[in-house]
Parts: C-alpha cells; sequence; structure tokens
DNA sequence: ACCCCGCGCTAATGCGCATTAGCTAGGATC
DNA sequence: GATCCTAGCTAATGCGCATTAGCGCGGGGT
C-alpha cells in the first residue's frame, strides 16, 4: 500500500514554517505548555495561534497517541450483540449513559466491533485487536470471558467493567448495581405484607448479577427456597407445588411468563400469589401488567463507568462500586391471604 | 504527562529479539510480505510467528496508522443524537447495519461523540476532532452540515454519507433510499385506484429526502397539490378544504396525526381519504393503524455505505447509490369513493 | 581466478508529535 | 570586563511500525 496520504495534510512544522518559529513550539502552544521551564510570550503564542485557526490544523491523534500515550478515545467492548438482537434493548440504556459522558468529557468512543464471535463468545484478545488504540476500554456483557479480565488486570490495561466482576487474577474495577440491597428490600416489603413462604424463581448462580440477587435474598429470609426456572407450565408447577404465597423472579421475563400462565390457571396475581421481577427484562417480555420490583440504573451505571475510567487513565486508582437500585411500585405485590 | 505507559508493552523490537531476527523481518511477517523483494524462508516465517503467538503481541494500532496510513478503523458521525432521543429509533436500524458490516470486515468503529453541539448543531470538524484515526468516515443525520461536506471533499478524506445529499464543492459519495422511484410508484397504486385529487403533506424541500420525495410525487401526478405539515387539526382542515382523496405524508407522524384527528371528526380513512405514508417514523408515532405506504431500507444502507467506505479506503472511486424501498401493503389505501 | 547474481536478511529512515536537552542573545552582577 | 542569569527559543530524540536501501554470502558462469 502507498504509505503517504493522498494529499499532504498540514503537520506541525508547516504551521511553524508558516509562523515562522520551529515545530517544537507549535507542540508548546497546542499543549498550553506555559509552565516554568518554557514560557513563551504572549505575542509568539498568539502568532501561533492564529496560524493554526486559518489554517484549521488539527494535530494527527494517531502521532499523538504514539508519542505522548494519550488521545482522549474510550474503547467499549460488548461481550453480547449490542445493536442487534432482542438483548440490544437491555443493553441500550447503558450505552445511552457511556455515550452521554464520554461527549461530556470530550472523549470518543472506539467500538471493538472487530472482535470476531468464535463459540458463540466474543473475546477481548483476539487477533489484531486494536486495545491499544484506546486510553482504556469499558467493558459491558452479562458474562465477561475470565481470561479476558485477567490478562487486562495482568497488563495493567484501564479499565472499567459495567457490573460486578469477581477478582481475576487481581481486583476487577466495576459499576455494578447493589444487587443485594434491592433485593434485600424487597424481600423486607414482602416480609412486611405478611408473606412467610417467599420464593426465588432463578438459577442463583452463574453470572454475578444472579448471584448478586440470590445473596440478597438469601440473606434476608429464615429458609431460603430456589426454584429452577424453566418453560412457563413448568415453573408454576414449582411454585405451586412449594405452597409460596410470593415469588421473586430473577428474570423479568420469567415474572413474566409465570404471571401469564398462572392467570390462564385461574391463580390470581397478587390475590393468590405476590410476584415480584428482579430488574429489568434482559429479553422481550411484553406484557401489559405493572410489576413490582426495581429498576437497575442502567444509564447512570455507564455514565460512572466512564468518570472512573477516565480516572483510571489519568492515574487514578481502581475503583469499585455498587450504586443503588430504584424501587418501583406495580400491582404485583399484596398482603398475603389469609 | 508521563510519556511511557507504566509496564512495557512487546513491541516487534522484542518479538525480533526472541526470534533471533530483525524488528523489519517481524514486521515482513507480520504483514505477509512475502512478495518479490523480500522471499522468507517458512521456517524462519514459523519461528516468527511462533513467539507471536506465544507472546499474544499485537501490533500498536497508533504506530501503524502512523506508518502505514491505515489501521481498519472506521469512523461513525451521526449529526443528530443516536443513543438519547426521540430520533434514535429512527436512526437504529442504520447504525445496526453499519455495525455488522463492520464486524464482517474486521474494523472497529470509532464514534465521533466528542463533537460539540453547538447552536443545536454538530460539526465534524470541531476543535481538535480524531477524523485522522480513522481511515475513512460514514456520516448520518437527516441534514448534514454542508461546510463539513465541502471540506470532506476538498481534503479529500475518504467517507460516504447515509442518506443522497447534494454536492458539496464536489461529488459526494453516498447510499439513499430511492424515495423518487418509491413515492412514484405509491403514486401509481393510487392513481390506479381512481384517485385523481391526490395531496403531497409535507414541507418538499429542506433536506434532500424531502426534496426527493416531492420530487417523485411532483414527477407523478398531472397537477401537484402540496400542503404544509402543521398542527394536526390545522393539517385536516387543508387537505379537506384541499378536496383531497389522498394524502401522501412526507413524515410518517403526520400521516398518523392526521388519521387521527379525522378519525375524530368522523372521516374515515381510507372509506373517505386515502393516506399514506413516505417512509418510516423519524418521530415517536404510536398507532394501531397499518399505514400503507414503503420501508426505508435502513439496516441495508448502513451496510452499503460501510462497503463502499472500505472499497474508498482502498483507492476506489466514490460511488453514488440509491437502494429501492420496500412497499408496505396496508389498510389505509382504497380505491376511491365514487 | 574473477565477476555476477540472487537469496535471506538487516540497517536506516520517516510517519507527526511530545519532550528533553541545550543554545543564544541581552541584561544584571561583581 | 568577565561571569552568571534568564527569558525565549530550537535541535535532537524517540514513540512503534512499515518500508527502502543495501549488505554478505555462496554458487554458477567465463
Amino acid at each position: 500500500m502507498p504509505p503517504p496520504a493522498p494529499s499532504r495534510r498540514l503537520t506541525q512544522r508547516d504551521i511553524a514554517r508558516l509562523a515562522g518559529v520551529s515545530q517544537t513550539t507549535v507542540s508548546l502552544v497546542l499543549n498550553n505548555r506555559a509552565d516554568a521551564e518554557s514560557r513563551i510570550p504572549a505575542e509568539t503564542r498568539d502568532r501561533v495561534l492564529r496560524v493554526i485557526k486559518e489554517t484549521g490544523y488539527v494535530a494527527d491523534p494517531a502521532a499523538r497517541r504514539l508519542a505522548a500515550g494519550r488521545n482522549r478515545i474510550l474503547g467499549v467492548f460488548t461481550y453480547e450483540p449490542v445493536f442487534p438482537s432482542a438483548t440490544g434493548d437491555f443493553f441500550h440504556p447503558f450505552l445511552i449513559g457511556i455515550e452521554e459522558c464520554a461527549e461530556q468529557r470530550g472523549c470518543d468512543l472506539l467500538l471493538f466491533t472487530s472482535a470476531p464471535t468464535v463459540d458463540g463468545r466474543k473475546r477481548v484478545y483476539h487477533q489484531d485487536h486494536r486495545l491499544r488504540l484506546a486510553d482504556g476500554c469499558v467493558l459491558l456483557g452479562r458474562e465477561l470471558d475470565r481470561e479476558d479480565l485477567a490478562r487486562l488486570v495482568a497488563e495493567g490495561y484501564p479499565f472499567v467493567s459495567v457490573g460486578r466482576r469477581d477478582d481475576a487474577g487481581g481486583t476487577v474495577p466495576y459499576v455494578g448495581a447493589d444487587y443485594p440491597a434491592a433485593v434485600g428490600e424487597l424481600v423486607a416489603r414482602t416480609r412486611a405484607m405478611g408473606h412467610e413462604r417467599i420464593a426465588y424463581l432463578g438459577h442463583g448462580r452463574g453470572p454475578e448479577s444472579y448471584v448478586d440477587r440470590y445473596r440478597g435474598y438469601a440473606g434476608s429470609v429464615p429458609e431460603p427456597l430456589r426454584l429452577d426456572p424453566g418453560e412457563p407450565a413448568e415453573m408454576a408447577e414449582r411454585v405451586l407445588a412449594a405452597g409460596a404465597t410470593a415469588v421473586l423472579a430473577e428474570e423479568y421475563a420469567d415474572g413474566v411468563a409465570l404471571t401469564d400462565v398462572l392467570a390462564r390457571r385461574g391463580v390470581s396475581v397478587p390475590g393468590d400469589l405476590s410476584v415480584i421481577t428482579l430488574g429489568d427484562p434482559t429479553r422481550p417480555a411484553p406484557t401489559d401488567v405493572d410489576f413490582t420490583g426495581f429498576r437497575i440504573p442502567r444509564r447512570e451505571m455507564g455514565r460512572q463507568a466512564v468518570e472512573d475510567l477516565t480516572e483510571l487513565v489519568e492515574g487514578g486508582s481502581p475503583a469499585q462500586r455498587l450504586l443503588p437500585c430504584q424501587y418501583t411500585e406495580g400491582v404485583t405485590l399484596a398482603p398475603v391471604r389469609k
């Protein structure tokens, strides 16, 4: 391939020539290096700035990155397809937050779309990844690859996970949702309504988000009762067989499916059974029912992740934080039937 | 700021040392330069490749860009907010197409989110833009800034607009929707149903997409009759006053609003009046009515734009193409009332 | 015995910028 | 008048890579 670009672009040297100074001076002016070592009189500075403005010169980001190691570009890696697909809607709000914050901070976002999907999963570290073009990276997805995480940590690459993650050969910086607290609060409300047989419908293990929900549940009921999710009919069977008066649905969609089936069988929600959802739908779950549960502060998580990342890039120390979820009052939780 | 990175990263020199060859050789192997000038025996090549694999070395994209002028990164510039906001839904499908194609081609996407919004508009060429980090750029939005376009053209920066654009100091490469043909077809269908007073409800000027729709309309009716959009009630007045038997709504939302008002006034659609929509909703327009009209091949346009852009980046010549829209049969077009 | 040639590789260069050592006045100091 | 500052610059260097010259060497030709 032909090395140089078609038409010559302006470089600092050009600006220097036009302003009658050295390239160094242009760089100094550009970066506002008016510090002790290099004082540039206002006159010279203005002259340079004028030429820059007139010519519309802009520093080459690649060269900048190479020389200075920074370029105000943040990477975004999504382990699950974001745009296409059903889960897209779930991840969208995170991206909104990320975008908002990046814009605010004058950062561009590099979407690592080139990561190939192998065995249905993506990896940050694939052949020819371009991680290093960005100053740091935000990781998004229900489940992150542990090898990726370990390597990121090992290499000291600045990153922040959206969603809590277990350690991976070192501390993993994250901005997560405080599921334990949110679930704990829901359980408390449920118990306050007289419920004693409160079941947890979900896996309770696997992704950190499931583990955390279950932890919040198990930590606030006397006798945890976990029911596996599955086909709607199966779930209904299990719930009824267990004699639960209230059910916490790990997945919103399962709560919806359960409620639908129950309705068809003449079991009223919340008359006969209360159904509480633990978060926002990660799969499409059309319903007219207004479920009681909580919202994950997705947008805020995205924002905060970018905040933390920029701080990290600028030399700060990695943070791990959980953001509170928002309780949402619905119509599916009612006092236990006497 | 401290010039070097915290922990030293692998460079080609490191690989060279480990493999007992020169940095040049590593570069040659990496880029598969087995051509005439430099022949590297399989043995050496394998040795180098092995070291690369073992160490997980990946070339620094910034350095690569600087030296070779390419880095398989495509920029995406959106003139209108994409993620947040109402119009987001309209632009989403374009992005899906862009993302799909980029993934397929092993390209990463650089979202130019840092462009500040001034006077409610964004500009590609803002202070400190990072255009040059990408090999080229896809432009998205209802209206593009003409100065931006002119400068892009003038500088010979590779870009492709999603949506047809008028020339701007030179040919503007684009992938647009063939509105004239699509509208022409709708008019033909409408006339085939006996309609003679077919009105165009919209501006018919401004953005190219409006102009093109109107052109398709004006070119296929004997006496064009354009009605300005406005408040729902106003639109209904105008349509009724004009004695139209069919209306083409430039904006989907206007078609919806019009139909709603008419229904409330006892004017039936399509019994008394046919309402045809010219494209997908660009603003939220909730309705249960299934409008007759056409769909803009948004996803395909995104894909094609990336195709064209990569071709352009690789030295191809700029293309201008219009993609056909998809006619959608609805319930709002019926034979004219006798 | 000499030259030439092509194979297999490497030294050197430059991309555009940031940064670190100077270097050169012109004054102040002794 | 020699010395030392200091303000105001600039030359030189390197970031990591791609690329262009070109070097050394062994074998075939004359």
